[in-house]
DNA sequence: CCACAAACAGGACGGTCGTCCTGTTTTTAA
DNA sequence: TTAAAAACAGGACGACCGTCCTGTTTGTGG
């Protein structure tokens, strides 16, 4: 007989479910403690999965890594970054708005961790090559959109001499910096100085070119 | 009677040689391959110093991470920016300057480790209260040095509006991200399109303030 | 010349981490 | 129904790393 020994914990395989259980899991710890001060034994616990799960979703910590910036970290920039510039009437409108929504988030949270893709790149860009190829991945479709939203907003009138590339270029690298200096200071000043100049400079720039 | 047995190694006592020595080779290791990244037993290697030699110096790796921030670092920092900046007749032609130094420096090294102070900033700011307050002392120097630039560049002529600090902050804020962006993508396109773009909104604005 | 502290040598020790291995359970395919 | 693969449990193993400890040598003040 030995009818289900006692039947002490049923288990349910759930592959799909466990899965991103982990890279939910990794994606916030990488991106607050950082990749290397993160070990395994602490997200195994924090997402309450066994080594032997671990290992078969993803066979090394590399592959957890590179998961959780092709899923989550792409995934991230966006949903808050993208998505709200293009939905924006003008790029300075979405620019300020992203700028903002980030801000009262900071606030509301009372920790700057920084940005995701950031901390990220600066971790592990130069210590492989996958590792490199997806985060740059990341970073050249964040400019593009945002070059493509600023040539969409004086296409509306006539072409102009204004390099919309390095404008967005521009975007991207002051708003990496300004919330590196956040995370260092602890502080959303950095990024409310920056948001309204950036917001500041391209009203004047593009109402220049018309 | 035992003269000096057979004299093998001599040994000569420089204990600030020695530190001095430590520090940079942990200043090359820490702001390239990173702080965690970086073991100590390379670091005795690489600088040829034992194990007693280094307890003796740094007890512990916090320590010499510190050091290496307030002693390297933040001499870093003064010689490659603050010192060219104020140096220089206009604070555009300081900062056009400093980006074409470093670029063309990169392009001799052929590779882009990133800047020594935001490397350390993203990674260990948030670890530890000595380091954030050792980096942040650093960020406060820098942005406060390119703001009082700005404001001699205008004082020539008569006060204006224009927000001296968050001019500067953006500097600060868009070379950091600019030199991520060029970790991450291992070009200095970033950097030079943000040059470019940062002295030509500086000369705009201070024109525009005359 | 002589104590005494500083400077250094070299290695041991405990803890941690990533990986892998063996076994068990669940699901799927035939 | 049954064989096989996928999904998971749980722990062992080896490597690595930061710290500390005991000894030896060099400099220094009296």
């Amino acid at each position: 007989m030995a009818e289900r020994p006692a039947s002490p914990n049923r288990r349910t395989n759930d592959p799909e479910g466990l899965r991103q259980r982990l890279v939910d899991t990794a994606f916030a710890a990488f991106t607050t403690r950082g990749y290397h001060s993160s070990a395994l034994h602490e997200l195994k616990r924090e997402a309450g999965v066994t080594g032997g799960a671990l290992a078969h979703h993803f066979p090394t910590k590399k592959a957890l890594g590179l998961a959780v910036i092709e899923d989550r970290v792409a995934e991230a920039v966006e949903s808050t970054w993208i998505t709200p510039v293009r939905a924006a009437t003008t790029t300075a409108e979405g620019i300020q708005e992203v700028f903002t929504t980030i801000i009262s988030e900071l606030e509301r949270k009372g920790v700057v961790s920084g940005c995701p893709l950031n901390n990220l790149a600066l971790e592990l860009s130069r210590e492989d090559e996958a590792f490199q190829a997806a985060i740059e991945a990341i970073f050249l479709r964040w400019r593009t959109a945002i070059a493509d939203k600023l040539r969409a907003d004086l296409r509306v009138d006539r072409a102009c001499d204004f390099d919309f590339d390095a404008m967005a270029t521009l975007v991207v690298a002051a708003y990496s910096g300004a919330m590196a200096m956040a995370k260092a200071t602890q502080s959303v000043a950095p990024l409310k100085v920056c948001g309204e100049q950036l917001t500041s400079i391209i009203r004047n720039q593009t109402q220049q070119g018309r």
